[in-house]
DNA sequence: TATTGTTATACTCTATAACTATA
DNA sequence: TATAGTTATAGAGTATAACAATA
């Protein structure tokens, strides 16, 4: 068995949050099939929750996605009834994207799906150990520039 | 603010994993780009230093990943001789690999990488934070069938 | 001329399906 | 006939580049 510094390749942290991370991700993809979305139209409709992005290239710099994405995004939502696009009446060229009541809710059910599988994830940890994994990430989540409450 | 069961979307385990967990990877990947190297040939690389598998098919199953990934993979290490293919005497329809000293040599190098990024997350966290998340990490991905020490 | 959004195109990653060799 | 590996093809997801409208 290869060590270095007295470490394996996967007890890593980068392993194991990239690893641990796509099969969240994934699980996560595959709870959102019923409402044809992916967790990047959950993104977007969270963005557009905090109130820290409205235009659309706003949003794309926050999600770190091309604004090409975003309209791709924000059709579908549009298509579905989840956000409204409104042209800034200040600046004709921005697209001021808001959620909808529906949007909201959907919103409030992909979070709730978010929790379901939280719930698994917290079933092989102590309730504590659930606490501080979520209290570290949050960490880091921030430090990486993700927005995180408080 | 949108708050479900007194919980936004952003403070989920589910987002926190999948975001977090994406950024990771993407900064490794990028790490990796000097030995023109994705994170997927490090699993493989790992996982046949950790011999739990051996032919191409078991390290398919293995790493969740298509017969036909492996093959391309395989391909490109054997071809920086970090790996060997050997036709298996008892069966010769099946490969056995084998990393070679230059692919531990390699191994150590990407795992040298990783604890490095590491290093770079654990300065937001305390020692005992960090000691926890990995702790924590670790119980999610062996019980997400994933490869982990201990 | 610079910027926002959109459309058109291309690229990366990976899976599925067809095929070869061996059992 | 079934299985291990390989090759060929296709699809999802996303970025880049070209374009249109507005500033």
């Amino acid at each position: 068995m290869l060590i270095v510094n007295d470490v394996k390749w996967t007890d890593t942290l980068s392993f194991r949050l990239g690893a641990v991370g796509a099969l969240v991700a994934d699980q996560y993809a595959e709870a959102l099939a019923v409402h044809d979305l992916k967790p990047k139209h959950v993104g977007l409709l969270g963005v557009l929750d905090s109130g820290l992005a409205a235009s659309q290239l706003e949003i794309a710099k926050l999600m770190r996605v091309a604004p090409s994405l975003v309209v791709s995004l924000a059709d579908r939502l549009e298509s579905m009834g989840a956000i409204e696009r409104l042209r800034d009446p200040a600046d004709r060229r921005r697209q001021i994207l808001s959620l909808t009541g529906k949007g909201r809710d959907l919103l409030a059910e992909c979070t709730a799906k978010a929790l379901a599988l939280d719930a698994n994830l917290a079933a092989d940890l102590t309730s504590s150990q659930h606490a501080e994994l979520s209290e570290a990430l949050g960490r880091l989540a921030a430090s990486l520039g993700l927005p995180v409450r408080g």
